[in-house]
DNA sequence: GGATGTCTTGTAATTAAATTACAGATTGCG
DNA sequence: CGCAATCTGTAATTTAATTACAAGACATCC
């Protein structure tokens, strides 16, 4: 709850002094924040410990923290929650819920990633003679993305959606190769075996999936990313896209670790597909 | 303007120090309005006159009314910002901005989405005999993903990555189809082809890609999502994002278009899977 | 290449602000 | 009316923030 309301909803529990206060700062919050205490006091024509004991009382640690709380409660905000899209919501509404929690999502993930474990990846990465993206269902467009991206890069990398490529490509692996493996939950069984084949045939094995799941058991290395999932959709929407960012995460890595010089090979592609596009000038 | 995104803004003009200090800022803004100056000063390595300048560059008046607008900033619903990657930085720094800059993305996706579009898509859509995905390089696993999505709703939907095979699908299309060309430039030749192609044949064409493209005048119904997008990287990141939630925002709308009775549907495609995975008893 | 001036940064002193401890006042109740 | 409990204010203490100043880094110009 915001302390406004809280002001306003405990103002009954208050004293003689601790109202006039309240009637103070409800009267004018905005002043109130750039004011002393002292300053405040005298405003509402009490003592400085009052208004001191009227903060406590708000759950706050003090006047300096009570300015804090009022300043966020008047510039009221509510930053990204998970919310669920319902039934009778109108377009304006699951549009804003899909941002939102979507946004959620990635703040969740953002805090819970594992840094060192990111680090390692890249150096594997950087490393490889190799690299294979696997995927299966919603994950086969992530894999997808991924193999756009480190195509770029001008290093050898494929992606497979389908089930035997995966297999023969993970039996014909090799010490110094790279697979990495996408799943959400880590329990297609498919996925699982290519991650265990490619691994007794000395390949790299990154997991992008759950942490215990049965598929990070058969990786080198997992990359996990806990986010809540809507599930009443029955579709992967939020952790697709936050399997997409690692992806991102991982190719900056890459790019940074091999240096300014390769940057420039980049731009190269980029310039590359000049000629099949519309100048922008045609348009303007 | 708010004080975050004034940091990184300004994050040129600082001196050695007060980089320091916006970097310890930026990254933990929740703890910076909890802490003293004294705190913060040591956590970024500085004296504590250097984090009361660094205040005032920033046009307040001190240290506790810098903490105060950065309250403010990050209850105002905006706390991520664009910050762009680079050279040096470590792990940390760089997946920090890249999950950061992907929300902002979103949040500017958000303001800017057209609701009303976006709802006559979905119209055109429930209404669709057959639906087809396309997209090239990048924007094709965002294709892939709309396909995978669409499928579970059981409506013909199909998706090319291939100029040859998307426009065999582009001609043999008719009345009642819908085309949905994905390109966050919307100037790639051969797939503005493609929507003449599907309109001249009358499929309904949508277009997620930048008004003002060659596309979008192609386009029966464009949706645009004006996504800054960080072009030191040369690879599209935000955008792509950006893009795969529109296709979950399409995706619900259908879903709840549909009505509930259509939901039980989706739950059941989702229990087929489950044949193909392992049991979440398996492991606990 | 060295000297000079400017800009940056830190240490220490000062000032301002907030909090605590305590004592006096007020109110309610027997 | 008197006692107890609660409330409120004064003064002392502590804590935090700011200022003044000096040392160091850096660039520039001779």
């Amino acid at each position: 709850m915001n302390v406004l309301e809280k002001i306003v909803n405990s103002v009954n529990s208050f004293s003689k002094s601790e109202r006039k206060v309240a009637d103070v700062i409800l009267a004018n919050p905005q002043t109130t924040i750039h004011s002393s205490i002292a300053a405040l006091a005298k405003m509402a024509d009490v003592s400085e410990p009052t208004v001191n004991r009227f903060c406590r009382r708000l759950d706050t640690k003090g006047f300096p923290d009570f300015k804090l709380h009022l300043a966020q409660s008047l510039a009221n905000g509510t930053p990204y929650v998970n919310r669920h899209v319902e039934e009778e919501d109108g377009p304006e509404a699951y549009t804003a819920k899909i941002f939102e929690s979507t946004m959620a999502a990635l703040d969740t993930a953002r805090q819970r990633v594992d840094i060192n474990a990111i680090n390692r990846a890249v150096d594997v990465l950087t490393q490889a003679k190799k690299i294979s993206f696997f995927g299966l269902g919603a994950s086969a467009s992530v894999a997808h993305d991924a193999q756009n991206k480190f195509f770029r890069f001008n290093v050898p990398v494929v992606c497979f959606d389908d089930i035997v490529m995966q297999r023969m490509s993970a039996i014909n692996s090799a010490e110094g190769d790279v697979v990495v493996c996408i799943s959400h939950t880590g329990r297609t069984k498919n996925l699982c075996d290519i991650a265990a084949i490619a691994r007794e045939n000395d390949a790299t094995v990154i997991g992008i999936t759950a942490y215990d799941s049965p598929l990070a058991k058969e990786c080198t290395l997992v990359l996990s990313l806990d986010v809540p999932e809507d599930t009443d959709m029955y579709m992967p929407m939020a952790s697709r896209v936050a399997q997409l960012v690692l992806i991102d995460i991982l190719a900056t890595g890459f790019t940074l670790r091999r240096g300014s010089k390769f940057r420039e090979n980049l731009k190269k592609v980029k310039d590359s597909l000049r000629g099949s596009r519309f100048e922008k000038k045609d348009i303007n």
